[in-house]
RNA sequence: CGGCGAUUAGCGCAGCUUGGUAGCGCACUUGGUUUGGGUCCAAGGGGUCGCAGGUUCAAAUCCUGCAUCGCCGACCA
C-alpha cells in the first residue's frame, strides 16, 4: 500500500473526547472515527487489526472443532419472550418495530436464536454434542458509552454455543474452550488472566472471565499469591475471620457529630479510625406476598466496601440491589443518611463477616449527628444475621486456602459460560435420546470481544510515539521509509523495488511515498505501530546498505541491499 | 437516571465579562525554500458560531427552552 493513495489520516492533535490512551491513539492512528456516541466507523488500517484478530480467533475456534455459521443482527421479540429476557433484560436491549409494528430487537447476544435454530435442526443425540460460532455485529444500548471501541454501543463480538446431551459432556467442551481462548489471548500477545465471574444477565452456573491486564480496565479481579485463583472482584468470596469477637471493655455510650457524615469525616473530626466503625447501608428487602418491600440493613466495616452482587443474592435483600431513598430512611429509622447505626434497629440486619467480630466499635445512633461508641454485638445489638457482603481487600486471604489476595485491575476481553438448561428448557429445545425419550439439551456459550482486543492491546502495547504491535495484530508488517525520495535518483527505484519483492515475500507492506520530510514519516509509522521500517537513504546507499528499524525494540540494524528481503522475511517467520 | 462541563473551519482552541460585519495554530490548496526526526516564507480555500425562540437599531456575545458530546456518580452514610 502507498501512503498517496491510503487514507493514513493520522491525527497530529488528540481530539479532546479521549480519555484513555488506546482511543486517543486510535484516533490519531486513524484507525477509527466516531459517528455518534458509542458508534465507529473503522478506517482501513483499523480494519486490517480488527480482521487479524478475527483470523486468528477462527482459526483457534476451528482447532477447538466449533463450526461458524452467521445469524441475523434483527431478532423477533417473541424468542426474547419465550426466554423471559424481554422483561430481563432492560433497556440495554435496542428495541425497533418494522413497519407492521411488530417488535423486534437488535441482537445484543444469540443464546435466543441459536437455540431456537438447534432445536428446529437437532433431533437426535447422536449429532450432539455441537458447537456452533460467528463472528457478528452486536448491539447493546450501553448507558455510558465510553473508552471509544471499548465500551460501545455497536461492536464486533465472536459468540459461540455449545449444545449437549448432559452436563458431563459440557463440562468437556467447557474445558475445551477455555483451552482455545489461552491459545488465541497467547497468539495475540497479551497479557491475560481467566478468572472465575459472575455469570450475569447470560445466566448460568459455572463461568470464567478472561482478562487483559491493564490500569484502565474497569473491573477490579482478586489473584491468590500463591495459587492459580484468581476472580472478579464481584464474586471473590471474603472468607469470615478465623479470630473471635473479644468481650465487650467498654460501656455503650453516645457522641455528638454534627459534621460527620462519613467515614472519612468521622476519622478526621473524631479520631475514629475506619476499621473501629461500621457503615451501615439501608436497601430496600425482597418483596412480601403482597407486593411491599421493606427495607434491610447492611453493616461492612468502616474500611469495606459493599458488595452489591453478593447482598442482592440474599433471599432478604431485593434483586437488582437498590438503595433506599433518603425519605423511606427518615420515615422508618428517623434519621437520615450519615448518622444510622444497627442499635435499635426494627429492620433486619445483615453484618458481614468482618463487621461481625467486631468489638466496642461505631456507628450512628439513628439520630441526626449522633454516634455511640462502644457497640457490641448481642450485648447492644440482639438479632442480626451474618453473611459475606462487602468486596475482597488487598491481602485478604484467599478463598482457595493458599497465599492471599492481591488486586488488580483488567479488561473483559472474554466470557465463558456453562449455561446448563436455562434456555434449553424455557424455549424447549430437546432431541431424542438413546431410549427414544426427548431430553432437554444443556448449552454452553462462549464469548469473545473482538473489536476490545483490538483496544485492550493498545493499552498494552504503546509508548509516548504511538501504537507498538504485536506482529500478529499489526495492520501492516513493515513500512519503507524512503529519505527525500523525490530529489535523488537512485532512491525511488531501489524504494520500488523493494516495495515489490517485500509484496512478493507475502508481507503487508506500507510504502510512504509522500512528499515528506523524514521526521514527519518516522513520526506517522510509529504513531500507526508498524514493527518495522525500512529506511532507504543516500547516506547509506553508498556503502549499498539499507537501515532496518524495529519498532517494539527500537534496535536498528544494516542490512546489504541484496540480502535485505532474504533477511527481512526470516525475521517475520 | 442524577450532578458538572462543553458545543465557534477537518482537529486543537481564542473571542463572550463590557453586543457593533468571526480569529489563531495545525491540517488542506498553490508557489518557493528546506531535507536522516513534526523546516521556513508567501498567497489561498474552508464557518447558517449546536438548534429553536426571545431582548435589541444590532446577538458568537444577553435571556429561555431543546439537542448533542464528554466527565463524575448512580453503594461506601
Amino acid at each position: 500500500m502507498r501512503t498517496s493513495q491510503y487514507i493514513l489520516a493520522t491525527l497530529k492533535e488528540t481530539p479532546s473526547d479521549a480519555e484513555v490512551v488506546s482511543h486517543q491513539l486510535m484516533l490519531r492512528a486513524g484507525m477509527i472515527r466516531k459517528l455518534a456516541s458509542g458508534l465507529y466507523t473503522w478506517l482501513p488500517s483499523g480494519l486490517k487489526v480488527l480482521r487479524n484478530v478475527e483470523t486468528i480467533v477462527r482459526e483457534e475456534m476451528e482447532k477447538a472443532g466449533a463450526i461458524e455459521m452467521l445469524m441475523p443482527v434483527i431478532q423477533p421479540a417473541d424468542l426474547w419472550e419465550e426466554s423471559g429476557r424481554w422483561e430481563q433484560f432492560g433497556p440495554e436491549l435496542l428495541r425497533i418495530t418494522d413497519r407492521h409494528n411488530r417488535p423486534f430487537a437488535l441482537g445484543p447476544t444469540h443464546e435466543e436464536v441459536i437455540t431456537d435454530f438447534v432445536r428446529k435442526e437437532v433431533s437426535s443425540y447422536k449429532q450432539l454434542p455441537l458447537t456452533l460460532y460467528q463472528v457478528q455485529t452486536k448491539v447493546r444500548d450501553e448507558v455510558r458509552p465510553r473508552f471509544g471501541v471499548m465500551r460501545a454501543r455497536e461492536f464486533t463480538m465472536k459468540d459461540a454455543y455449545s449444545f449437549h446431551l448432559d452436563d458431563a459432556c459440557l463440562e468437556k467442551t467447557y474445558q475445551v474452550m477455555h483451552q482455545a481462548y489461552c491459545n488465541i489471548f497467547e497468539r495475540l500477545g497479551l497479557d491475560y488472566r481467566p478468572v472465575i465471574a459472575d455469570t450475569g444477565s447470560i445466566g448460568g452456573s459455572v463461568s470464567h472471565e478472561f482478562h487483559v491486564l491493564a490500569e484502565s480496565g474497569e473491573d477490579a479481579i482478586a489473584f491468590s499469591t500463591e495459587s492459580d485463583y484468581a476472580a472478579n472482584i464481584e464474586k471473590a468470596e471474603a472468607l469470615a475471620p478465623a479470630t473471635e469477637r473479644a468481650e465487650p471493655s467498654k460501656e455503650l455510650n453516645t457522641f455528638d457529630t454534627p459534621n460527620a457524615k462519613t467515614i472519612a469525616e468521622l476519622a478526621e473530626q473524631h479520631g475514629v479510625k475506619a476499621r473501629k466503625g461500621v457503615k451501615t447501608l439501608i436497601v430496600y428487602g425482597a418483596e412480601n406476598e403482597d407486593g411491599e418491600r421493606g427495607l434491610v440493613a447492611l453493616i461492612v466495616r468502616g474500611d469495606h466496601e459493599l458488595n452489591e452482587l453478593k447482598a442482592e443474592k440474599l433471599p432478604l435483600v431485593d434483586s437488582p440491589l437498590e438503595m433506599a431513598k433518603e425519605e423511606d430512611i427518615v420515615a422508618a429509622i428517623g434519621a437520615k443518611p450519615g448518622s444510622l447505626g444497627p442499635v435499635g434497629l426494627d429492620i433486619p440486619v445483615i453484618v458481614d463477616h468482618s463487621a461481625a467480630v467486631m468489638s466496642d466499635f461505631v456507628a450512628g445512633a439513628n439520630k441526626d449527628g449522633v454516634h455511640y461508641s462502644g457497640i457490641n454485638w448481642g450485648r447492644d445489638v440482639a438479632e442480626f444475621t451474618t453473611a459475606d457482603i462487602r468486596n475482597v481487600v488487598e491481602g485478604d486471604p484467599s478463598p482457595c486456602g493458599q497465599g492471599t489476595l492481591q488486586i488488580k485491575r483488567g479488561i473483559e476481553v472474554g466470557h465463558i459460560f456453562q449455561l446448563g438448561s436455562k434456555y434449553s428448557e424455557a424455549m424447549n429445545a430437546g432431541v431424542l435420546g438413546e431410549s427414544g425419550k426427548n431430553q432437554v439439551m444443556t448449552m454452553g456459550c462462549y464469548g469473545i470481544g473482538v473489536s476490545r482486543i483490538v483496544a485492550a492491546a493498545i493499552e498494552q502495547n504503546h509508548d509516548k510515539f504511538g501504537i507498538k504491535w504485536p506482529q500478529a495484530l499489526a495492520p501492516f508488517d513493515i513500512a519503507i521509509v524512503p529519505m527525500n525520495m523525490h530529489k535523488s535518483h537512485r532512491i525511488p527505484d531501489i524504494a520500488e523495488k523493494f516495495y515489490a519483492d517485500l509484496k512478493a515475500a507475502g508481507l503487508e507492506v506500507l510504502f510512504d511515498d509522500r512528499k515528506e520530510r523524514p521526521g514527519v514519516m518516522f513520526n506517522d509509522m510509529e504513531l500507526v505501530g508498524v514493527p518495522f521500517t525500512l529506511v532507504i537513504g543516500e547516506r547509506n546507499l553508498d556503502n549499498n546498505q539499507v537501515e532496518l528499524k524495529n519498532r517494539r525494540t527500537g534496535e536498528k540494524v544494516m542490512l546489504d541491499i541484496d540480502s535485505a528481503v532474504a533477511e527481512i522475511t526470516k525475521l517475520m517467520a
